[in-house]
DNA sequence: TATTTATTTGCAACAATGTTGCAAATAAAT
DNA sequence: ATTTATTTGCAACATTGTTGCAAATAAATA
């Protein structure tokens, strides 16, 4: 059983990626979290440590591209971050879950086991990616 | 058989909203285009003529409280803004329509026949409103 | 392990986007 | 036509995102 370090260095050696301070602080930061993270909840939670904004903003594109984390449609100008899970490459995305928006906390969750049903687009219309997004109050809230 | 200036005054009227150029303005744009529009459509459609920045956010957000307009949600910082059907009020929205981005064109588009399926979420979650975006190539560009 | 090479970071500067208060202008009501 | 309420434009500011480049750090090599 290793630990969240080692498997975090395993996870970006895995996609190329140098193992460095910032990228290791913010996948830790993601594993530690329950729901999706945005841009500024990494310069909050690292504020005081020495972790530049440009580089923050750089880590999450890094990521995006080796397939470590997802975005999460919004209706407003955030952009919500959340880890892929483990089956997921560069390569190959399967983030073919529903994602959810509690309107108490705030938080958005990814329903890893909630499938997205097939949508019957009019004729002429070809689908590549389906995201769905459900707001509402989570179980926590209830 | 109304011509559409007239219809923009009676949208705006019954919203209790004033009628003005920059309202006019913009109903027209929404009005005369296929797809969603985001701030900076505005901002480009409008140059030269002497609409304010301020104004157009002012405007846009005034049109989503009457719920004349809706926002689409992305997964960039865009907001993007399509006409709600006629059906719908401040009070009562019902645009549960499927959108559609087109890979292509880059345009967004309401499906407003296209209906959002039943999701069944897990024990506990309460949902109150569901959005779905897909993305592919629509019947223009293929 | 020491050195070289490749990658990443922090900084500065800038661009784009969004917000607020307030006086002037305009629309609606009287 | 005048009063009243609403809207607009401006200025100033806050937040968010981008780029180039030199210094720092990590990885590769000897």
């Amino acid at each position: 059983m290793k630990n969240t370090k080692d498997q975090i260095s395993d996870i970006l050696r895995s996609s190329h990626l140098s193992v460095t301070d910032t990228r290791v602080k913010i996948l830790e930061l993601f594993m530690k979290s329950s729901g999706a993270l945005e841009h500024s909840d990494f310069e909050k939670k690292l504020a005081g440590q020495a972790f530049d904004r440009v580089t923050i903003y750089r880590t999450l594109q890094a990521f995006i591209d080796k397939g470590i984390i997802h975005k999460i449609p919004t209706t407003d100008t955030s952009v919500q971050y959340a880890l892929c899970r483990s089956e997921c490459s560069a390569e190959d995305h399967h983030d073919h879950h529903v994602h959810f928006k509690c309107e108490e906390c705030g938080n958005t969750l990814c329903l890893d086991d909630t499938d997205i049903p097939a949508i019957q687009l009019p004729k002429g219309y070809a689908a590549h990616n389906i995201e769905v997004v459900v707001s509402g109050v989570c179980k926590h809230c209830k």
